[in-house]
DNA sequence: CAAGACACCAACCGACCGGTCAGTCCATGC
DNA sequence: GCATGGACTGACCGGTCGGTTGGTGTCTTG
């Protein structure tokens, strides 16, 4: 892939060396010398493209996050049952935010910077896509009965995006958990909390979950 | 002693106000004069008591993990039901996170930046005991038969401290979405989401959660 | 009291920061 | 042929960075 990187254009060349810089270590901790080192162009050239740094910044969040917010938008989509499209949907963004490391990383740094700061914008636009889509599913379901009446579906989205975000952030760390054996497999971790989650927001009497 | 009280004041000062910025700002956009300013000590006098900048930043972290994770051993430790324990444990959690803000930011800066780092062992320790305590409280329900065989304890801590940080880090956010109206209480949050997990840990046949 | 240990600080250092500038290169259009 | 203008660069700017130096005042100890 250094190929592609030295073949594209220099702004798509800045933007991918600058997303790769700031997810990895940090707004303050990289500096332009260092991005226009990854970027193989001058540190003036960059200075050429963008108006300083806040602006490069705000470049690589807006077009990492409209890349992200096209995939969400497919997510769960797919014909199925209720409970077979919420299960799709905890797959398919956990998938999505691992396979997008960096932009899941930008992200979050973002968010932790809660100040009257930069980028609040698009992790709040990210963030609430993520959102929708999910307490639409779940709207759906509990209009069709699927799913208890007293439940928030806002509730249920935050701990299913939580816990997949938590796994995401925290997957290295308890790798070395004696007690945690799903460390390294995001399926079969997914499919174990859908399991759980789906029992909790079953209408009360139902037992339709039985399965063998 | 009177020289080791003026020695603790000082550094305690630093420390401090090392950690009020560290969590702030994070580690690189906080420079040695802005804490010598806020600690109302001279740079020179910082490093005398702190070898580098590193070195401070590991020994804020380590002084607030050690304060975090004296107030976690208690968690949950009282007299009660599995679920009551249970339920009281995610609501002390969540308290903990919220009233120790510092701290929490402080170690979820230090989780993002997962190389070859500096205070790894410190998030480590902070989440393996709120993870040790959860996955204790949980083996011991199931022993007890009051949860589901067929789940994994380190699976259900995870998405009780997942949702309760993800809470944390997103509150803010999620303060100006119109489906969210648990953003400002994080008691009706902690309960809900104890709710659909107790339902959903519950073994197969019971039906024992029924509201009063 | 002399000597030393210690807390503390102003001034300073080289390195690097974000950002600027004058100027080169080169494709385009007349 | 030649003017125009955007892409691009090396050299440079003022300022700040983490860290050091040389020293002052204060307390303890003999």
């Amino acid at each position: 892939m250094p190929a592609e990187l030295i073949e594209r254009d220099a702004v798509s060349r800045i933007l991918a060396a600058a997303r790769e810089l700031f997810a990895e270590h940090g707004f303050d901790a990289v500096s332009m010398n260092a991005i226009a080192e990854a970027a193989g162009a001058s540190k003036a050239n960059i200075f050429h493209h963008f108006k300083n740094k806040d602006e490069l910044y705000l470049a690589v969040l807006k077009t990492a996050c409209a890349n992200s917010c096209e995939q969400i938008e497919r997510f769960g989509q797919d014909e199925g049952s209720f409970e077979q499209r919420l299960e799709r949907y905890a797959a398919e963004h956990l998938n999505h935010i691992l396979d997008n490391e960096q932009v899941t990383r930008l992200i979050q740094r973002d968010l932790l910077d809660n100040g009257p700061r930069r980028g609040r914008q698009f992790a709040e636009q990210v963030f609430g896509q993520n959102f929708g889509r999910l307490v639409e599913i779940l709207r759906e379901g509990q209009l069709r009965g699927e799913l208890r009446q007293d439940i928030d579906p806002a509730q249920v989205a935050l701990m299913i995006i939580g816990t997949n975000l938590t796994f995401f952030q925290a997957r290295e760390v308890f790798r070395h958990f004696p007690d945690v054996n799903f460390a390294g497999s995001p399926e079969t971790y997914s499919r174990m909390a859908m399991d759980i989650v789906l029992r909790g927001i079953q209408p009360h009497g139902t037992r339709n979950a039985e399965k063998e």
